[in-house]
DNA sequence: TGACAAAGTAAACACTGTTTACATAATGAA
DNA sequence: TTCATTATGTAAACAGTGTTTACTTTGTCA
């Protein structure tokens, strides 16, 4: 336990200091107005000091949202006790949704914003992103539905992204658009509902004859 | 026809020369991509000039869209001559669909970024606005179909805004996710498709008893 | 011709993210 | 203890953005 450890623990202190800062003025404001030197100031470090601790603002950003999407994932993760394929489909959509409309500044940056670069990204690298695992997670319910014989259609990958596409739509238009005074909107959740159960609804097989 | 005529005439030019290099820009490279300095440089006059002509850069980009979205309510129009409001529904999802997908970088500020404040616009000015009308139209014509005893759901604005969300849905992840190598993306084409079917199907009656 | 208004400009302002060059302070070795 | 080294932090600057102030040029009309 020498001097190193107390340094590497007083590092590891202050970049959680700008992660919150930052975290702070992020959920607040959006990701535009989490400036460098606002996050220097609240701190009370100078600007450059931020750069010994992340490469850019993005991997910053970045970082922090990877941090709190593990409730992402574990809200996900939660569906998977449903043992019903088709009630989980559900479940996932919902949460999904509860999601989003809890943390839209997060939401608005992972599924709204151009997409960050993946080309450097190894395949390693895909595991523990919960954007992908969520994707995965769904689809796999989405297989097993298949194999019960329970979808109407058999191509996964369709039914998954359409199921996403349908609460995506819903979460992100309500994101963007929750002001505009000319449209009625009704409650977010009672949208979200009705677009899941007339997915899932449209999407299940119809009942085989003779049952 | 005076001098003051040609001024005018001049002045509109150069209006006009702001916005076709403003276009180019925008439609290339995004809204971000469009500067003031890049826009001056193209047409060869100073930054100061663009500001004679526009209030600022968001008010050049707006003016820069409404004048583009004039073919996006056209699109829309054109589904008019579909007599069955239920196919009339289907028609609108695809057009809608089309224009996003063909022109991502002005879906994107219409429709994903975040609201422009509406709060000084007052109802007159509504009129025209091609989101409002598309919005008006699809509407219409779910009230329509409503009337005629084709949905299960009664309520207009929910339907309109399940049916809105959903194609939104997917046009708005294939421009901000299509470039996502852990999805094997379905054709945008396929997407939309299924998504309106699937919609449309889960939304309309089942056929009366006796019929 | 001369007053006047419009059109256009150079330079600056305030704000970004980011970097260069420098100071400070703590550490391990002589 | 003293010194060199290394980590830590900073002030000032750079290059870019949208926008404005103060000024010059230009064209029009009396």
């Amino acid at each position: 336990m020498g001097p190193i450890n107390r340094r590497e623990r007083e590092k590891e202190a202050l970049r959680t200091q700008i992660l919150d800062a930052a975290r702070y003025l992020f959920a607040r404001d959006g990701y535009d107005a989490v400036t460098m030197r606002a996050i220097a100031e609240r701190i009370e470090y100078s600007p450059r000091t931020i750069y010994l601790h992340f490469q850019d603002k993005e991997d910053l950003v970045r970082e922090l949202c990877r941090h709190d999407f593990q409730a992402f994932g574990a809200d996900m993760a939660k569906t998977a006790k449903v043992k019903d394929p088709v009630e989980r489909i559900k479940a996932i959509g919902l949460a999904y949704a509860r999601f989003g409309a809890e943390n839209p500044n997060h939401y608005r940056l992972m599924f709204m914003s151009g997409a960050p670069d993946y080309e450097g990204m190894g395949e390693e690298e895909w595991k523990g992103n919960p954007e992908v695992d969520a994707y995965a997670f769904l689809l796999g319910t989405v297989q097993e539905a298949i194999a019960a014989d329970r979808m109407a259609l058999k191509d996964a990958e369709l039914i998954t992204q359409t199921l996403w596409a349908g609460v995506h739509g819903v979460i992100a238009l309500d994101i963007a658009k929750c002001n505009d005074p000319w449209v009625k909107w009704r409650p977010v959740s009672k949208r979200v509902k009705t677009m899941v159960d007339v997915l899932v609804g449209g999407l299940v097989a119809p009942p085989r004859k003779g049952r």
